[in-house]
Order: C-alpha cells, then sequence, then structure tokens
DNA sequence: AGAAAAAGTTGCTCTATGTCAACGTTTTGA
DNA sequence: TCAAAACGTTGACATAGAGCAACTTTTTCT
C-alpha cells in the first residue's frame, strides 16, 4: 500500500498490517493533468480519490456562470462528491485537478463494499464524514456571517496552502467573491 | 421505544425488534418549554436529541450580535451540536426550542458506545452524517452563488416547513439576510 | 383582559461588493 | 520561443442588501 494513503489509515484506526495489505488491490494509481476533469456536472460519480500529490477541487457553477468553490482536496486527503456517490444522481458539481497531481482511485462499489464489510474503512468514512460535518458547520457561518475581509483573514490562517498555492480566481470562488474584490481586499490587507 | 424512533430505525436499519427494544432504556423524554436552550455558546454538548414533536434550531451568534441558523430539526429529526460531540471542545453554536416540543434525549457517551457497538446505531449515524454532508453541499453552493430572492424561493419549495412555522427572524437568519430584506422580498413574491 | 414586549413593515439612506472596461503581466502550448 | 490566451489590477459606476427609525400588528405574561 502506499505510503501516504499506509499512514492515513493508521493514524485514524488501528488496522494491522495484513490487513492494510488487503485493501491495497482497491486502490488504482492514476496522474492527472493539471485542469482535468475527473468529474462533470450531469455526470454520476463513479470513484471516491485519495490525493498523493497535486490538489482537486469541487466547484460548481451558477445560473450566470459563476464558479463557486467548495472544497479543495490536498495530498493526504479523500476528495470526491459524497453527494452523487451517496445518492446514485447526477452530479451537481465538478471535479478538477489545479495541479499536476497522483491521486489513488477506488470504485464506488468496493469503496461502500469496504464501508459495510471493513471495520478500518467504516472508521474512515465515518471520519471523512465528521470531518466534513467540522468544517462546513464553520463555513456555513462563515458565509452567512462574516464579511470578505474577515474571511480572506480567516483562510490566510486557517488554510495557507489554498492562499499560496492557488490563483486568485479559485481563491476567489471559494470565498464566494469575486476576483476584482479579493484583488482589491489584497492591496489592502 | 417511541414508535417515532422506533420507525426511523426501521426506515434505515433491518434492526429487529429484539435489539429496539434493547435500545430503549438508552433515551429519555424530555419537554421542553418554547424558546428555552438545549446548549449555549461555550458549553460542551452532552447529548444528541431526537426531536418528537416541535422544533430545534442551530444558530451561532457573529462579532456584531447577529444570529445564523444553520439547521432546524423537525420531529422525527435528531439534532445535536456534533461538531461539540465530536471534538469535545465548547460549542460555537445555540440549541434552542422554537416550539413547545418533546425530545428524546441519549448522552454522548452512550451514543457513541452504541455506534461502536450497535451496528444499527453505527447505520445511523452514519446516515445522519451522510444526510448533513448532502444538504450542507447545497447550501454551501447557495449561499455562494444564489441571491436572496432565489434562496428564498428554494426555501419555500424545499423546506415549506420552516417557512410556514417559523419567524420571519428566524428564517431571515437561516437564509443569510435581515428581516427587513426578507420582509421586502415576501412583499413582491 | 390588558399592558408590555416582541415581531413585522416600510421609507430613507448608506455601503460593500458586483460589473464592465482597459491595460499590464504571467502562463500556456504549438 | 513566441504568439495567444489566461490571469491580475485598477478605475468608474451600478446595485443588492444593510442600517436605522417610526410605526403597526402580534404575541406574551400576569
Amino acid at each position: 500500500m502506499h505510503p501516504i494513503l499506509k499512514s492515513y489509515f493508521q493514524d485514524r484506526t488501528q488496522i494491522d498490517e495484513e490487513k492494510l495489505e488487503a485493501l491495497s488491490p482497491f486502490f488504482k494509481e492514476k496522474t492527472v493533468k493539471k485542469n482535468e476533469f475527473l468529474l462533470r456536472e450531469g455526470e454520476v460519480c463513479r470513484f471516491n480519490y485519495f490525493v498523493l500529490s497535486g490538489c482537486l477541487r469541487l466547484f460548481s457553477v451558477n445560473n450566470e456562470g459563476l464558479e463557486n468553490t467548495r472544497y479543495i482536496a490536498f495530498e493526504g486527503k479523500f476528495g470526491t462528491s459524497f453527494t452523487s456517490l451517496i445518492t446514485g444522481n447526477p452530479s451537481i458539481e465538478y471535479i478538477q485537478s489545479l495541479e499536476k497531481s497522483t491521486v489513488l482511485t477506488i470504485t464506488k462499489d468496493d469503496f461502500f463494499f469496504l464501508v459495510e464489510n471493513e471495520p478500518a474503512v467504516n472508521k474512515i468514512y465515518r471520519n471523512i464524514l465528521e470531518s466534513a460535518y467540522i468544517t462546513t458547520q464553520k463555513r456555513i457561518y462563515d458565509l452567512q456571517g462574516s464579511d470578505s475581509l474577515d474571511r480572506l483573514k480567516w483562510l490566510l490562517k486557517q488554510q495557507p496552502r489554498i492562499f499560496n498555492r492557488l490563483s486568485n480566481k479559485v481563491i476567489a470562488s471559494y470565498l464566494g467573491i469575486t476576483q476584482y474584490t479579493l484583488s482589491r481586499l489584497k492591496a489592502n490587507l
């Protein structure tokens, strides 16, 4: 098993080496170019992705054609459209690599089979959902109750990788503001 | 076991009657007055709540003293500050009843004990987290990418109970707008 | 039932942020 | 490596929604 995924499991479960190796074949390594799409709006999501290097972003396009970014998965994180994966409905969001990336892919069926039958994967899945809950709770309150400058300051402090590695356009779409506003805020920091 | 909670389990798991009855003693019925607080900001959350009648809201108060509502749990739903329950950290949000309500309470320790040891409760917890994921994904995109009127229309269609049973003040705090704006939007619907 | 408090409405004004256009800089890809 | 495209910045202007105040209506509490 790839050492980054191995650490991920060992940090979150008490799984033994033997079981870890048994999980390994479910994950296939895949290289994706910068800006490549792993999922488009309207498609049913069929994979869960674990990022080894690079990063993936989850975003949607609203009525006016503007992009809104919901989540960035950096190296050492799972990232997929769980909503589509869980419901089997077509995705309302896109998955796109923002850098040349390497990911491990596991199919939806394999993933949920392991969730049901392998306690360590059940635990991992619970952990993913719990982490998502915690970060989105904060995110909803931020989007409802903070102005752009406070959101930017928070990003700078709590998510420096987003600020340092990604384009202004993506950062703005993550903060829920235009690139123009972001550019002005940065000039006044 | 209370019939509403029983249906909740039976709709989501294949648990048998005997096991259901074994779970029953973990849940204690509690009556709460309208506007009563079950959790305040800064307190560590110690319970999970299942609403039998009435409703609970989860909200926070921002820097300027304005309330932002994140979630409303109506009858037949679990509602608590899972972030505080999971992390053990003091809550950043309040839990308040908006109507005279009856809830079943289960302690944090009992709840997580059952999540680990009773497959049906593990499944229920997974289901709660998955539902939260699905609704908050949509909510983030709405807050980022729709204007107030579109959010109101969506609420009207998708969450009529919120629109019909709750005060304008609460509805506004759920939509992330002021009560003034909501009042004007309603006049123009 | 009736006083007091809370909630809702509406006019006026203000402000943060969006929109559009122009222009310089960086990145991309043949 | 160089042209084209994408990205970033900034000014001028537009606008959705906030803030405040005055007033009416509804709810709460004793």
